[in-house]
Parts: C-alpha cells; structure tokens; sequence
DNA sequence: CTTAGCTCGGAAAGCGCTTACCGAAGCGGT
DNA sequence: ACCGCTTCGGTAAGCGCTTTCCGAGCTAAG
C-alpha cells in the first residue's frame, strides 16, 4: 500500500460525505507536531514519567486529546517487548465440522466462564484475552498453539490439545497454565479439587440416602479431570462396599448429547440401571436427566443423578440438580493471576519448584436430583451446616 | 480472595537444566544463523515467496524446525500493518461491582454463543478476538474502547458501550461493528430480524392460542433490540386490539434476576397478570417462570410465557421455552464477516454506503410455554410447516 | 570470448514506539 | 561574573519482522 495514493489524502472533517474510517489513525508524530515538541516527549507524557514540566505535558494532552490518539500496540508492545496479551486456547469439538455450528455447542458455557474469570482479572492489570480455537485432532495444533503464543506474552490452555512433549516445547518459549491437565516440569496446572468434591458427593450419597448401586458417567477420554473424579467415587465405593458401574459404556463426553446417547443405550440395550448416576459434569447430567424423562423414569425417585460443576443452569434443571460447586470463574482468576506472575518473573532469577499444581475448593450443593427434598434447596450453605442431616 | 496469597506465587523451576521459557523464543536472525542465510531468505520462504530455492528452502525449514521459531506477532503486525486480530468489546454488568462475581453473571451467556461464531469464522482468515469488558457506566469507556482498537485491526461492540458521538469519532480511526446498536455514517450494525421474529410470535400468541391481554417484559433500557421487540410486539396488539402492559414495572434487564424481581413486584403490588407475557429474551424469562413456579402459577395453563433467542437452556427449562430463535453463531459469523471485508477495503477507493444494516432471518420456535401441547415439541421445524395450526 | 538476461539472496530501510544518552538552558553559590 | 549542578527535551538506537533495491553469479545467445 502506498501513501501517495489519493484515497488516502486528508479529509475534512464534513467533507467526504460519510467518513469512513479513511483518516487512518494519528501516530505519536502527529502528536508531536501538533504539540510542537518531539516523539520523545509526548511519549514521556504519555508513561507517566515525571521529567516534561507542566506546560509541556499539557501542550501534549491538549494534541492527544484533540487528535484522539492512543499509541499503536504492535509498536509499542515490539518496543517494551510485553504486548499485554495473553492467548487462551479453548478446545473445539471437532475438527472443523462441515456442520459448522452444531447445536451441542451449548457446551460452550464452562469454557467461557471460565474465560469471563480471567478477563476481569486480566483488566486489573491492563491485559486482554486472545482467543482461538482448536481442534482436539487438529492436524498441527502445536503449531497453530505457538503461533499464538507468539502474538501474546503467555498461554492458558483450556483442554488437553497439545501432546506433553509438545506442552513441553511450546513451555520453553513462553509461560504456560494449563486449566485440565498435569503440571509439566515448565507448567503450572490449575483446577477445582476434584478429589475432595467427588467424595463429599459420593459419601452424601452412600451414607445419606443409602444408594447402594451406582454409575459413573465419565467425560472425554483421557481427562485428567474426569479421570480424577471417577477414582475419587471408585474409592469411595469400594470402602463402602457399593457397587460401582462404569467403562466405555458409561462415557457422556462432558456433553449433554453425549449423556442423553450413553443413557438411550444402555436402556436399549435392556441395562437394568443402578440407583444413582454421578455424571462427570452437570452439561451430560442435563442429557441424562433429558434422557431418563423421555423413558418416563423418575428423579430422584426411581434413579438419582447427580452432576458437577454446578453451572447456573443447575438450579434451572427440574428437578434441580445436585452438584459440586467451583467457583468457575476463580479457576479463570487464578490461572490468570499465576501466568501474570510468570510472565513478570520471566528471565529474572528462578527459584526453588512450588505451587505447580493449584487446587481450588469444592463444595457440595444439595438440590433435588440426588433425592434430598426441595427443603433444603433453599440454601445450600444452611443444608451443608446440617452436616449429615437425613433428607432422602 | 486476595492474590498477594504468596501460594500464587509462581515459582520457576529448580535450575536452568528443566527448561523454564527462560530460553527466550527464537527470532528470524537465530533461524538465520543456523540455515546459513540471511534474514531475508528466512522470511521470503515463511511467507510463501516463490524466491528462494528448493535447497534454501529446505536449510530454512530445517532450522524453523529445529529451533520451533514462529515470528513474532508485534514485529509482524508493524511491518505489514495488520495484526490479524478483531477486537471485541463485552458489556459488563456493573462497574466494578465490589461483589467481584455476581451469580447472575449467567446472563453471559448469549454474547460468548457470539462470540464462539465469531471466532470460527476468524479462524479461516488467521484472526484471533481480543476481548475486553467495559462496564457500561465505566468512567471512560472511550479510552479504553479505543485503547483495545489500537492493540486491533477492527472493533466488534456487543453492546451500547460508547454515545454516538464517541462511536463516530472512534469509526474514523478503525473500521466499526456493532451488534445490538443502530448503524451510524460510518459503522455497520449486525442483529437478528427482531421486528419479523417478534410479529410472528404475536401473531401465534393472538390468533392461535386467543389470548387477549398482553405484556411485554422489556430488556434493558436503551436496548434498540428491545425497544423494536417491544414496538413490534405493540403494533401487532393495537391491530388485533388486545391489551398490552408496558412500562418500567415490565423490565428485567434481559436478566433472570431481573425477571424474577419483575414478577415478585407486581405480584405483590397485587397487580393482576395478563394472559401471557412476552419477554424480551430467553434469559429473563427464565427468571419469570421461577417467580411465577414459586407463586404456585401454572404455565402456560395460567400465564404463558416467551423468550427470544432461542439459547440451548430454552428446551431444557419445565415447561420448554416457547421463543423466536436467532441463530446467535450467525450473528457473530456475519459481524466479523463484515468486519473483515471492511478491514481490507480499508485505505482502497470508498464504495457507496450500502449494507450498513443488515438483519439476519429469525424464526417462531413453538415449545410448550406458550401453551402449545408437547406433541409439537418434537420437531419446531415441522411445527413451522404447520402455518398457523391450531395448538392451543 | 563477450554480454544481455536471468535468478538468488544480501544489505538496508522502514513500521511506530520507548528509552538511553547528551547537549542546552536555568540556577544559586562563591 | 563564572562554574558546577540540575532539569528539560531532542537525537538516535533499537525492538523483530517484511520488502524493496541491487549486486553477484549463472546461462545462453551473438
């Protein structure tokens, strides 16, 4: 593009008709000569250095404000080497569907709660969100994950999409948070304590209202997350000495199509179901319970379903459903605040290895789909303090 | 929650042996040194020229390769001048509501649908969103708006976040979208077909089901999507002369929050509910069926109720929600579609303003709330076949 | 053997900003 | 009235990349 040609001329602020963004943005120079001083003192005004005295600085303002300029951030971030940004890879079901848009990307919402959590905090320190997508079986992720990285000071990454040693390669070159992975020599994985949630869960259950037969509706494969609860209720099972359903058959994928399929094919296949089905998260409980309705098969009553999570939708859900709550957006906060901290620490000196692996609490919310009485629905926070109150 | 906990700290791995993103990232001059090039070798085989040698070529890669270089998004974005980044502007509730993370942040929902269309279709064309929030009461919401265009290409707005005139002033120095806006000389707006969807929902309501007393649950003040919801769903009452409530008791906010408190008000000024009541999206009619479930008020069978929109929760919530869907992805499809086209027009010889508006098609989804039986559930499209078949 | 016509690839000029570095004033002290 | 000290603010050197401009080397034609 050249500068000589005519469209780009000047226009007068009316003339021109309607505008059109043609003007092209001011540059620190034409603040300078509007101001009459140099680059290197609008600059100086502009960063809050002390030197230019007050007539100078107000001479700059007055440019600034007139001009409406705002320094250019590929320039600026070049020179301060720190763009402000930090690129957040969240995972796209599949590869490039031709069905562009399928309907069950309603399960978008976690993701982008999570996201919410982070741009707040981001803001506090004047950095933004840059989101991209990608494929679980994308051809080359890593290199669509680098090139990211490359437009931003440090990565989030959502989900499992890149391969531990190419987690490892990409965490060489910039600060990396994983959100549902394991913490690598050079990462710092953040996420809910699954651990603590699933057994409070499993012992209201087991103890509470005597469920003898259970399920456990995993997630997608290989998720640390899903991996996790599942062993947290299995061993909960086995020192209650309940049985515990579970394997291939038992997968939902985190989605609520996925759960309302595992729950068609069980029936179909004459399954004869156990009494509570614990879902990996609350987005497959929504298919469950959507599939057990259609089947005429009643909740809590003749089954209990539970999820995970506790996304607002579950108080939406009839009956209500029972959860593990997370503070969804603090996951975002904090995986935000820890990258921060790389990021500033960043070729500065190392220190000892700590803090890899950043739990954050989970809490128990008793609803309705686990058999307790919409008594207690009222305050989740009132039903815990009963402690182990009957309420089947 | 304080993040000066020191258990956020980020520690850096034990020696410089495991790596630690210390190794700083490669740039063009490493690649360079190690293919036994020059610089501009190196970037004439990145960027597809037809310049170089097969052998070149091949040393080039090799060392892109083996050094995992990816060129720097700053440095990049300065020479070419485009960053290859959209950047998109989210309302946030509250300025800083001290209350970090309200619970009815749920709301959040529907822009982050947008934004996942958007998103998609960014991807084809190598772009990344850069999101940020303004709260809409936020001191200067135009510097920080125009801060954002600066780190982007383009701006999307989802939300009334600048006065016309800052809008105007910002459109000048980049290309412009909004979504629930008005165009302006220089911007174009993106949104569904409100006053079609919303014509077409009353039609139903009046003629097909007979009801005759009307209210129209408005979104947030201001909001030209609800303002023409509200006007279509008006025009149609007065023809059929059946009554409409309106007016500051009928607004939730587009929030169910709002919606709930709505609802409680009235029934408890003692106000008697019309027939049906139209909300102005799914999200506060969420909060009207609580309120109206808590009070014992049967829907549809007492009061129907209807959203717009049509988000995924619509058919999840007891009854499901009758509403008029928008295919929400579209819209953020076609807003960084236009966007982009506007983008690389940007600078070339000016077209006539055309198109400043565009309007995507939107559609009745019949579902229960609206007192249609469950037998029309099963497939809205085949209810839409139906014309204007009785249901009620 | 010379020279016009190629193709390759290096040197260098920016892109818009920040920030040393340094010369020019302004100032009080002797 | 002169000298060192402090401030101010201009000049210029990058930041990492793309791309224009050219010279070098090679092929093929005269």
């Amino acid at each position: 593009m050249s500068f000589d040609d005519p469209a780009l001329e000047y226009q007068a602020p009316g003339a021109a008709s309607a505008g059109g963004h043609g003007d092209q943005a001011p540059t620190i120079y034409d603040v300078a000569r509007v101001a009459g001083v140099s680059i290197a003192s609008v600059s100086r005004v502009l960063n809050g250095q002390q030197n230019p005295r007050q007539e100078t600085r107000d001479r700059v303002l007055r440019a600034v404000a007139e001009l409406g300029f705002a320094p250019d951030g590929a320039a600026r971030a070049l020179s301060v080497r720190l763009k402000e940004v930090v690129g957040v890879i969240v995972r796209r079901p599949r590869w490039h569907d031709s069905s562009m848009f399928a309907d069950e990307d309603e399960n978008l919402q976690f993701p982008d709660m999570i996201n919410r959590g982070m741009e707040i905090v981001a803001q506090r320190h004047g950095f933004d969100l840059l989101i991209r997508s990608v494929g679980l079986d994308e051809p080359d992720a890593g290199r669509r994950v680098l090139a990211l990285a490359r437009k931003s000071d440090g990565l989030i990454l959502h989900d499992r999409v890149l391969s531990p040693a190419e987690l490892e390669r990409l965490s060489r070159q910039v600060p990396v948070v994983t959100l549902a992975g394991e913490p690598t020599s050079s990462t710092v994985n953040v996420h809910g304590d699954n651990e603590g949630g699933m057994r409070a869960l499993a012992r209201h259950l087991i103890h509470d209202h005597g469920y003898a037969t259970f399920a456990f509706l995993a997630g997608h494969e290989g998720s640390p997350d899903s991996l996790t609860r599942g062993r947290a209720l299995a061993s909960e099972a086995a020192a209650a000495g309940v049985t515990l359903l579970a394997g291939d058959d038992w997968r939902g994928g985190y989605q609520a199509a996925g759960g309302a399929q595992a729950i068609e094919r069980l029936i179909a296949g004459g399954v004869r179901l156990p009494r509570a089905i614990v879902c990996a998260n609350d987005q497959s409980a929504i298919g469950v319970l959507h599939a057990l309705a259609a089947h005429g098969i009643s909740v809590p009553g003749d089954v209990a379903v539970t999820g995970f999570d506790d996304m607002p939708v579950a108080r939406h859900l009839r009956p209500q459903l029972t959860s593990v709550r997370q503070s969804i957006q603090d996951l975002g906060a904090t995986a935000f605040e820890t990258l921060y901290s790389m990021i500033n620490r960043s070729g500065q000196a190392k220190e000892s290895p700590r803090g890899r692996d950043i739990a954050l609490p989970t809490r128990l919310v008793r609803r309705e789909s686990c058999g307790c009485g919409p008594q207690s629905v009222k305050s989740a926070a009132q039903a815990a303090d009963l402690g182990g109150a009957a309420c089947a």
